[in-house]
RNA sequence: AGGCACGUAGCUCAGGGGGAGAGCACUACCUUGACGCGGUAGGGGUCUGGGGUUCAAAUCCCCACGUGCCUACCA
C-alpha cells in the first residue's frame, strides 16, 4: 500500500482540532454505565464558569487525562465527569462589573432580573473554559457535563441541607463571622487569606473612674474603641489587681467600661491591658459572652462607621482610624505609636480587609462529619498521595470549627428556609412550603441568603452522578477511582467532599487523592495577573503545540514539589515531539507497506532482540510509574527510550538491514520496527494524544483510533539479557572509537581501520556483529587479534576485556594522544584506589553483605585490568615518541 | 509561634545507604539517504554547612543557615 511521505516537521495546529473532533464524533470519551468492564472514574475539579484556563488547570487536567486515556486503553470503562462551578461571589462580581459599565447596579435591577443576567452571561461566556479544556485534549465525557447550579445538582443541595438541618447539623446562629464589606457577605474562615500588613500599635490611656489612676491599652485598631464595652486584664496581673472590678472611662466617647479580669489576656503583650470590642473581634466576643458585656456595632455592612459611632458616623473605617488617632493625640490620650507587623484577614475573592462582625448566619456543625472523614483516611479507605499531605488533612480536620455557609449574595443556591410572618417559625423544607407548619399562617418569607459555593462543590462526586436518584452511574462509578487536585483546595474541597460523601453515600468519594504541585514561574513565584508573570497555556499551545506542552507538564510533575515553568523547557520537549515525528517518518519510508498492526515475528537479529527486550522493561517500569502517579518517571523513561535507545541505536543499527538484500531478514526487522514504534506511540498517547493519533493513522491500516488500541503489556519472554550484554559491548566499542575521533578531531567522514585485541569470547561476540560496529563507528576494517604486537603509532582505548587500536600513521598527534590516555588513567585511578581500600578494610569484608563485597572485588579487578592496559598503551606511546 | 517541604552541574530538576544523573545552556567537529526542532564527542558538581549513626552517607538522625508554603484568637 502506498502511503504519502510525511512532511519534515510536525505542524500541530491543524492536526489537533481534527483529531479532537474525530474522537468526539466516534464517541470515544463516552462512559458506558451498563458495561461489564471494570470501572475507572474521575470527577473533574470543576473550574469556575468565570475562569480562563491557567497553568494550574492545564496541569491538573493533563494529569487526569493521562490517567483516563491509559485506563481506557487498558480496557477499563472510564468515566471522566466534566463540569463547571457556579462560583457565587466570583461570578456575581463579574456580572456586577458588567452592569457597572452600563451604570447599573444589581439593586436597581432587582434579584430576579439580576439572576437572569447571570444566566445570560453564563450562556455567552460560560463555555470558554470548557472549550479551552478541549483544546488541551481532555477526554471528558461531555455528554455528562454538569453545572453546580443546574436543576439536578440544586436538588441535591437542597436535599443535603434539609437532611443536615433535620439531623441538627445545620443551625442558625448569631455570632462573630468574617465579613467582607466590599462583597457585603459573610465568609467562611477558610475564605479569609491572612496577609502581612504593616500596621501600627497604638497605646491609648483610659482614665479610671473615681480615681486618679489610669491604664493604658495597646491596639492595632483604634477606631474600634468606639465600640468598646470593657477593658480586660489578666486575673493574676499584680499591676492591675487594684483596678479589677472598677470602671474606666472611654476616651472621646465618655462611656464607662467595666475593668474585668480574664485569663485570655496576655500579660506580656503591650501593656497587659486589653480593650474589649465584642462586636468586632472574635476573641473579644468570647470574653464578652463570658462576662455578659454589651455589644456595640460601630461598623456597618459596607465598612462605614454606624450611628453607634456617634460623631464618627458616616466615616469609612480606615478614615475613622486616622480621625480617632488625631483626636486622641489632640486630647492627650495617645501615649505612643509603634510600627507593628500584623497578619490581617483579606477576602479571598476581592482582597478587601475583612471586618469581623457580629451577625446572624447559618452554620454546619462539622465536627461529627470531620471525625468520619479522618477515620476513612486513617483506615486507608482513601489514600492521600503523596502521604505527607495526610498530616495537613488531619491537622485541619482536628481543629475544624463550624462552617459558616450563608452568603449575602444573590447568585447561588437559595437557602431553603422560610420564616413565618405570623409566629416567627422557621420552616426548612425540600419543597417550597405553602403555609407555616405551626400556625398555618400563609405569609412565609424565604431566607434571602444563598449557600457557600463550596457547599454544592462538596457534593460533586455524587451529585454529578444523579444523586439523590439511585442511578446506574452511582451504582457503577461511585466511589470514584481517584481525585486529582492541587493542595490549595485540600480543605476547601477535598475534605468537605469526604465529609459529605461519607455522610450521604455511606462510602468515601474516592479511593485515591493525588495531590499535585502548584505551577510557578521560573523564579518560583506564584503566577498571578498582578505580578504579570502569568504564562498563558493557550499561547503556549499555539506556539509549541499541545503535545509538547502536555509532555512538559508530565515530565515536571514530580511528587511533592512545585513546578517552575520556564518556556525553554517546553521548547525542548517540542524537539522531542519532532523527533518522534521523524522517527515515524523514517519508519514509514522503510516499511514497504507493512503496517503497525501486523503480528510480530520472533526476533532474530541482535538489534531486534535488544530493542524488544529494552521495550519490555520500559513498558513494565512505565506502567508501574503510572499506577503510582509518578508521571515524571513515566515521561522521562519514554523520552529516554524513544530518543536514545530507539532512535540513536536501534534505527541506526537496522538501516543496513532495511537497505540490504536479504528479504526475509528485512521483513522481520520491518515488522519489529513497526511493532516497536507502535508500542512507543501507544505508550506516549496518554501524554501526547494528538501527534500519536496523527501518526497512528499514517502507519496503521485499520483506520481506528489509537484510543481504542490496547495499552502495551510487558512480555517477559522477550527480555533477553544476552542480547543486552552483546549490545553493551557493541555500544562500548563504537563509543570508544567515536571518542578517539572526537578528541583527536578526526572527521566523522574519514574511514578508519581498527585492530582489536582480546580474549576469544569477546572477540567472537564482536566478530558476529562486526559489520554493525563498522557501520556505527565508520570503520574501513575491523581486524581481530588474539595476541601479538600492538600496532605502533595508534590511538587506543580499553573497553571491557578488549583493547582497541586505531593505527593513525602520519596523522597521530602524540601529545594529544598522550594527554587523552592520561586523562582516562586519571579518571580510573581514584576509583580503583577507593575500591582497593574498601577491600583491605576488615570491617567492610566482615559486615557488608557478601554480594556487595563480591561486586566490589569484581569492580576492583575490572578497573585494575583496564588501568594496566591503558598504562601499557601509554608507555608504548611514550617510548615510541622518545625513539623518534 | 507552631508545622510541612525544599537546598544536587551555569539554569530547571530527577535520584535517595554501596561506582554523582537528565533536559536545557556551553565547547569542538559534522550537508553520513528520518530529523540542524538533527548527529558525534567533550567540559562542568567537597550533592548548603557542621555534627552523629553505619563497614559504607548526597541518601538516615540531630543542629545551624537559607528559601518557599501552610496553620494560629497575643490585641
Amino acid at each position: 500500500m502506498e502511503r504519502p511521505l510525511l512532511p519534515k516537521a510536525y505542524e500541530p495546529q491543524e492536526v489537533e482540532a481534527k483529531w479532537y473532533r474525530f474522537w468526539q464524533e466516534q464517541g470515544l470519551f463516552r462512559a458506558d454505565e451498563t458495561s461489564p468492564e471494570p470501572p475507572f472514574s474521575i470527577v473533574i475539579p470543576p473550574p469556575n464558569v468565570t475562569g480562563d484556563l491557567h497553568m494550574g488547570h492545564a496541569l491538573n487536567n493533563t494529569l487526569q487525562d493521562i490517567l483516563c486515556r491509559a485506563r481506557r486503553m487498558q480496557g477499563y470503562n472510564v468515566l471522566w465527569v466534566p463540569g463547571t462551578d457556579h462560583a457565587g461571589i466570583a461570578t456575581q462580581n463579574v456580572v456586577e462589573r458588567q452592569l457597572a459599565g452600563e451604570n447599573l447596579d444589581r439593586h436597581q435591577l432587582g434579584r430576579e432580573k439580576f439572576i437572569e443576567r447571570v444566566w445570560d452571561w453564563r450562556r455567552i461566556y460560560g463555555g470558554n473554559i470548557i472549550n479551552q479544556l478541549k483544546r488541551l485534549g481532555a477526554s471528558c465525557d461531555w455528554s455528562r457535563e454538569r453545572f453546580t447550579m443546574e436543576d439536578g445538582l440544586s436538588l441535591a443541595v437542597r436535599r443535603v441541607f434539609v437532611s443536615l438541618y433535620e439531623q441538627g447539623l445545620i443551625y442558625r446562629g448569631y455570632r462573630i463571622i468574617n465579613w467582607c464589606p466590599r462583597c457585603t457577605t459573610a465568609l467562611a474562615n477558610l475564605e479569609v487569606d491572612a496577609e502581612d500588613y504593616g500596621g501600627h500599635l497604638y497605646y491609648i490611656r483610659y482614665s479610671v473612674v473615681d480615681g486618679e489612676e489610669s491604664l493604658v491599652v495597646a491596639t492595632t485598631r483604634p477606631e474600634t474603641m468606639l465600640g468598646d464595652t470593657a477593658v480586660a486584664v489578666h486575673p493574676q496581673d499584680e499591676r492591675y489587681r487594684a483596678l479589677q472590678g472598677r470602671k474606666a472611662r472611654l476616651p472621646l466617647v465618655g462611656r464607662e467600661l467595666p475593668i474585668i479580669a480574664d485569663p485570655h489576656v496576655d500579660r506580656e503583650f503591650g501593656t497587659g491591658a486589653l480593650k474589649v470590642t465584642p462586636a468586632h473581634d472574635a476573641n473579644d466576643y468570647e470574653i464578652g459572652q463570658k462576662h455578659g458585656l454589651d455589644t456595640v456595632r460601630v461598623i456597618d455592612d459596607r465598612g462605614i462607621m454606624s450611628g453607634a459611632a456617634g460623631s464618627y458616623a458616616g466615616l469609612d473605617r480606615f478614615a475613622c482610624r486616622t480621625k480617632v488617632v488625631e483626636d486622641l493625640k489632640a486630647q492627650g490620650y495617645l501615649l505612643k505609636t509603634e510600627a507593628y507587623r500584623i497578619r490581617l484577614g483579606h477576602c479571598y475573592r476581592c482582597k478587601t480587609v475583612i471586618e469581623p462582625t457580629l451577625s446572624e448566619q447559618w452554620f454546619v456543625a462539622v465536627k461529627p462529619l470531620a471525625a468520619e472523614a479522618m477515620g476513612a483516611v486513617r483506615e486507608g479507605r482513601t489514600r492521600i498521595i503523596p502521604a505527607m499531605w495526610e498530616k495537613n488533612y488531619f491537622d485541619w480536620l482536628e481543629n475544624i470549627e463550624d462552617w459558616c455557609i450563608s452568603r449575602q449574595i444573590w447568585w447561588g443556591h437559595r437557602i431553603p428556609a422560610w420564616y413565618c410572618r405570623e409566629c416567627g417559625e422557621v420552616v426548612v423544607a425540600l419543597t417550597d412550603p405553602a403555609a407555616c407548619g405551626r400556625c398555618k399562617g400563609a405569609t412565609l418569607v424565604q431566607d434571602e441568603d444563598v449557600l457557600d459555593t463550596w457547599f454544592s462543590s462538596a457534593l460533586w462526586p455524587f451529585s454529578t452522578m444523579g444523586w439523590p436518584v439511585e442511578t446506574p452511574e452511582l451504582e457503577r462509578f461511585y466511589p470514584t477511582s481517584v481525585l486529582v487536585t492541587a493542595f490549595d483546595i485540600l480543605f476547601f474541597w477535598v475534605a468537605r467532599m469526604m465529609m459529605m460523601g461519607l455522610h450521604f453515600m455511606g462510602e468515601v468519594p474516592f479511593r485515591d487523592v493525588y495531590i499535585h504541585a502548584l505551577v510557578r514561574d521560573a523564579e518560583g513565584q506564584k503566577m498571578s495577573k498582578s505580578r504579570g508573570n502569568v504564562i498563558d497555556p493557550l499561547v503556549i499551545m499555539d506556539r509549541y503545540g499541545t503535545d509538547a506542552f502536555r509532555f512538559t507538564l508530565a515530565a515536571f510533575a514530580a511528587q511533592g514539589r512545585d513546578i517552575r515553568l520556564a518556556e525553554e523547557r517546553i521548547e525542548g520537549y517540542r524537539h522531542f515531539v519532532n523527533k518522534l515525528w521523524n522517527a515515524s517518518r523514517f519508519t514509514l519510508m522503510n516499511l514497504d507497506g507493512s503496517s503497525l498492526d501486523e503480528p510480530q515475528p520472533p526476533p532474530e537479529q541482535l538489534a531486534d532482540r535488544w530493542i524488544l527486550s529494552t521495550l519490555q522493561r520500559v513498558i513494565r517500569e512505565g506502567t508501574e510509574a503510572l499506577e503510582s502517579y509518578r508521571f515524571n518517571d513515566y515521561a522521562s523513561s519514554l523520552y529516554q527510550f524513544t530518543w536514545h535507545e530507539f532512535c540513536d541505536w536501534y534505527l541506526e543499527l537496522i538501516k543496513p538491514v532495511l537497505y540490504g538484500e536479504h528479504p526475509r531478514g528485512r521483513r522481520i526487522t520491518q515488522l519489529i520496527l513497526a511493532h516497536s514504534l507502535s508500542a512507543i506511540l501507544r505508550l506516549l498517547h496518554p501524554i501526547m494524544p494528538f501527534i500519536t493519533e496523527e501518526l497512528w493513522h499514517h502507519l496503521a491500516v485499520n483506520g481506528g483510533s489509537i484510543m481504542s488500541a490496547a495499552f502495551p503489556q510487558a512480555d517477559p519472554t522477550l527480555i533477553a539479557p544476552q542480547a543486552e550484554k552483546e549490545m553493551t559491548l557493541i555500544m562500548g566499542v563504537t563509543t570508544a572509537v567515536r571518542n578517539i575521533r572526537g578528541e583527536m578531531n578526526i572527521s566523522p567522514a574519514a574511514q578508519l581501520a581498527a585492530v582489536v585485541y582480546g580474549p576469544e569470547g569477546s572477540l567472537q561476540l564482536l566478530e558476529a556483529h562486526a559489520s554493525s560496529v563498522r557501520d556505527l563507528a565508520r570503520l574501513s576494517t575491523l581486524t581481530l587479534c588474539r595476541d601479538g604486537d600492538r600496532p605502533r603509532l595508534a590511538a587506543s582505548a580499553v573497553v571491557g576485556e578488549l583493547e582497541i587500536f586505531l593505527p593513525l600513521e602520519g596523522i597521530l598527534d602524540f601529545q594529544e594522544e598522550t594527554r587523552r590516555l592520561q586523562k582516562e588513567i586519571g579518571k580510573l585511578e581514584p576509583e580503583l584506589a577507593r575500591a582497593k581500600k574498601k577491600l583491605t578494610n576488615e570491617d567492610f569484608l566482615g559486615r557488608a553483605p557478601a554480594e556487595v563485597v563480591a561486586k566490589e572485588r569484581e569492580k576492583s579487578d575490572r578497573l585494575g585490568a583496564k588501568l594496566q592496559k591503558l598504562q601499557e598503551q601509554l608507555h608504548r606511546l611514550v617510548k615510541l615518541a622518545g625513539g623518534r
